[in-house]
DNA sequence: TTGACTTGGTTTATCGTTTAAACAAACTCG
DNA sequence: CGAGTTTGTTTAAACGATAAACCAAGTCAA
């Protein structure tokens, strides 16, 4: 509502004089201890109902040092792979009673950087963080908090990401056991590691069975460079495999444009299955990240950081799988 | 780092005690208010520098009473709609001096009404919010901040939404030109007035020269109930007009799997432009929701209203425009 | 010279909590 | 029956900041 009046929230202080206790007492009830008569408990409980007394979490956080806030810095809400892992993070979060304070760093250290300081003088009681680039901001700003990164791995950090190599390893034996003998592959950037660990688990079990026509290297972006547009045109393989699904949009529009049309005449297969893969015709048969559980982990992982400050560096690697859609068929001689 | 010493951040104290003043002077030199030496200024700064000095904005808060923290309730963050939204909210909320604490009330009324709480609880300072149902969640909780809608309306709020009916006419016109006479609509749920807006506005305008060959609901999402599948079906159309661009997409793989050529055979429009909808093959005509720019005049007008209190109900709605890509062709006849 | 204003600061009160410590009244027990 | 506990509640001191009231010293016009 419009009306805006000042409404002031009910305080401990109109509790205590609207049941005639001090404010401690008030206190002692609603937050279960100290030594309470059960009829003073029952009034002030009351009372606070009535009132629609709510605790003034911001005092609190004075007093106590914890704002039950955390912070979640993420390269890019636009993208769907972090918003998909951002809704788990936060629904984890509000359920351990935290909040979530956001921050979209846009893949600018920079503004991450920015970021990062906002949310630190903000006293968040910790982040998740997923860095923009290679460099350690949060250590540049000397953070005093706990921080749990996802979906990256940083020397010092708890991280929480999904076990690309293995990944990779499922997509070959399922590619193999479908029949496929000959791929062309359009990895991510190799300098990042989990682009290096999807095509090292590839290659590591395909090889046994199959061959690699060709290979390349792309940004994690649907804009493809000319390395991979002229690889995917030699045509001299059933499928092809690439580093993420974004690439894997580029590769189906550039194969669209030929006139070659994907499932039917040629397969292609991505990782991460962000909510697009489901939109895309045919849909595309990728490497599912296990977003739910990396959110989950990264939050439950965090307040356990928060609480009880202890415990070795964590860094915990969850299983993906395969969601199978139109995108891939079995090999069949083109002829 | 997990360093994770208690590692007390400076306080005003500290600066105090080092350069020898008072708190409050200390205070007034990095709030710039207040009468103090240039001299004094400068050595405070310096200690400040020194230091590391951070504010602590709860400490700030509990005293002025503003967070300086606005909330977002979104229905679903791994909706693109939702995301693009929010993504310059955020951006632009940052620029302004305040941070987001995110909620996502996955849809659901009662979730939502759990967030809005919680965000009330924690004291931010005003509310940017898309309900997820046609109930006043935050009415009921006599909210007292001040709140703004988005992409919706409800009596009471102030709101800033996407010019709906004229968007519907702006693709009626397109439509028309391109010599489109007879068109298939599959509108979003009609009980949802910019799903109603669409609609009249785009049949305000197009039953001057064409004809709705058939109409029917669907949810906003791509998957396709039977009465739309059905109507489909009898293709007695040349263009079919979305609700919004999930529905498109779901339109459009149906299509797909009936073995119809969408842009050759058959053309789909949609509402929207999420980022999507320039992926995929053919990239999809669509009417453009002004994302950035409601996001910064929802952000604006929050803001003036924490700062400023009064001034008349605002219901802003901003233009929309239409994106044409591959999915829609001028008229031909199919023979 | 003096009273009214500036200038440059300090003290003190306060925001809404939590929490340690003080205290009073009621019980226990030898 | 008085010392020692227990039980229930209040007083008071923080937390880290801001804002109002205050004060000493200097400036300046009348």
């Amino acid at each position: 509502m419009q009306r805006h009046i000042p409404s002031k929230r009910p305080t401990l202080k109109d509790i205590a004089s609207e049941v005639g206790v001090s404010i401690t007492t008030v206190s002692y009830v609603l937050n279960d201890t100290g030594t309470v008569t059960p009829g003073v408990r029952k009034r002030v409980r009351a009372a606070a109902a009535k009132l629609g007394y709510q605790t003034n979490q911001t005092a609190k956080a004075t007093r106590t040092g914890r704002t039950n806030t955390i912070g979640l810095i993420l390269p890019g809400l636009t993208n769907p792979f972090f918003a998909q892992l951002a809704q788990p993070i936060q629904t984890r979060a509000h359920n351990a009673g935290y909040g979530v304070l956001l921050f979209d760093s846009h893949g600018d250290p920079a503004w991450e950087r920015r970021g990062a300081s906002d949310l630190l003088a903000r006293g968040t009681d910790g982040i998740i963080w997923c860095p923009a680039g290679e460099i350690d901001t949060l250590a540049e700003l000397k953070a005093s908090v706990p921080v749990v990164l996802v979906d990256r791995v940083l020397p010092g950090y708890d991280s929480v990401t999904s076990d690309s190599f293995s990944g990779g390893a499922q997509m070959a034996d399922h590619l193999a056991a479908l029949g496929h003998r000959s791929v062309g592959m359009v990895s991510g950037p190799l300098s990042l590691a989990n682009a290096r660990a999807r095509r090292d688990g590839f290659c590591s079990r395909f090889l046994k069975s199959g061959k690699i026509a060709w290979e390349t290297e792309n940004p994690f972006s649907i804009e493809l460079g000319k390395d991979a547009a002229s690889a995917i045109d030699t045509d001299a393989c059933s499928v092809i495999v690439c580093g993420n699904d974004l690439i894997a949009f580029g590769v189906m529009r550039h194969l669209h444009d030929r006139g070659i049309h994907v499932s039917r005449e040629i397969s292609v297969v991505g990782f991460d299955d962000i909510t697009w893969s489901s939109f895309a015709t045919p849909g595309l048969t990728t490497v599912r990240q296990p977003f739910e559980a990396m959110g989950s982990e990264a939050l439950e992982l965090l307040v356990k950081r928060i609480t009880s400050e202890n415990g070795p560096r964590a860094g915990l690697s969850l299983a993906m799988s395969i969601t199978e859609r139109g995108s891939l068929r079995p090999f069949q001689d083109d002829a």
